[in-house]
DNA sequence: TATGCACGCAAGTACATACTTGCATCGATG
DNA sequence: CATCGATGCAAGTATGTACTTGCGTGCATA
């Protein structure tokens, strides 16, 4: 691998383990098994580091979750926003920390680079594309497709993310939390 | 105003405007128009000082949010619901950045100074209690009340703060949004 | 072999920031 | 009036951290 690549994986791995106030040139040298002026010959200065690093990870993690939605379209839409949420909850769990920073990197950044806005318009429209097949096969109401990923995504984010970083729920827990809500949303959306 | 509280004010004032960074000793005690030897002397480190300012603004907060809930409980699921959304929208508003930096506070800190679960919890505590006033009167379907609560709490959370925060969406969108995913869900619960 | 490139190493600079110390001042209170 | 507690002020310490400089070394390629 090379120098660069070395470095920005180092630079991963220290703001997934010990946050934005962790990871100092002098930490993410040592862990990357390379003298600390190397990282500023490559990078510049830290800012550009970071940009970089960023990136890189919410590329990968870009990359993973576009495989969420390789598997069957099936028409039963409970098991197939189970799998989908199962799936999603193991790779979110992996990379927890680092979507914890990429929550965090809001102040002073353009819009254009925030990687979280990123991740949930890929999802919502993935969403947005299954509920409009639903709609034409006439398995769910007719609602704007839309909205109805927007709303099942909240639901999501709200129990997966945020209740992994702040609550720390066991999984059982946010697995009857997460059928208990889909429920009541499938209610909302599919034809009776 | 004694020396404290206008330590206290200060910081919350800093950490609201400039975020984490931004609230250095120094800065707080001119904000407070007080010696920064003085800062150290009633909060003996800038730990304590934060811990301090954190908590008293969670309990404004909170109080401010009790509030949310002294409107009269008509069964119009939607126009209550409606109602309390955009009181607790321009709520916070008014605070957005506090929350944010609240949101940023989770490393290190033990659960029981967790401002944002206290928050979610009091909400979802008010709604739980309404949906199950709403179950008895038999115009909601007989499920969980509180997994209908943290079901709207999901969406409301969603739609307002990563909206504010994240996508900076204008307030018709938001409230489109709203309303949107108000239908789906109100078709979920209610009976027919 | 010679040149250049990537990198290591040692040392140092610049700066911000948390935190300390010693002394002076002032106002309230016994 | 005397004392004491709260605060200001000036100066300083300690430390962490981004970033720089100068030089040496080894490796690959012309």
């Amino acid at each position: 691998m090379n120098t660069e690549d070395k470095i920005l994986d180092a630079t991963i791995e220290l703001l997934d383990n010990e946050g934005i106030n962790g990871a100092t040139t002098r930490k993410i040298a040592s862990e990357a098994g390379v003298n600390e002026v190397t990282v500023f010959r490559k990078f510049k200065n830290k800012k550009r580091l970071l940009r970089a690093a960023k990136e890189r990870g919410a590329n990968q993690f870009l990359e993973e979750l576009e495989t969420l939605f390789d598997i069957d379209e099936v028409d039963d839409v409970e098991t197939y926003l189970m799998t989908i949420w199962k799936n999603a909850s193991k790779k979110i769990d992996k990379r927890i920390n680092l979507i914890r920073i990429s929550m965090e990197e809001v102040r002073g950044i353009p819009i254009e680079d925030k990687v979280f806005p990123k991740i949930s318009r890929l999802i919502k429209q993935h969403l947005a594309e299954y509920f409009q097949k639903l709609i034409d096969k006439g398995i769910v109401k007719d609602i704007d497709p839309d909205a109805a990923a927007m709303t099942i995504f909240s639901i999501v984010f709200h129990i997966t993310i945020y209740g992994k970083i702040y609550e720390h729920y066991p999984e059982e827990t946010m697995e009857k939390n997460m059928e208990d809500s889909l429920k009541i949303f499938l209610h909302g959306i599919l034809k009776t």
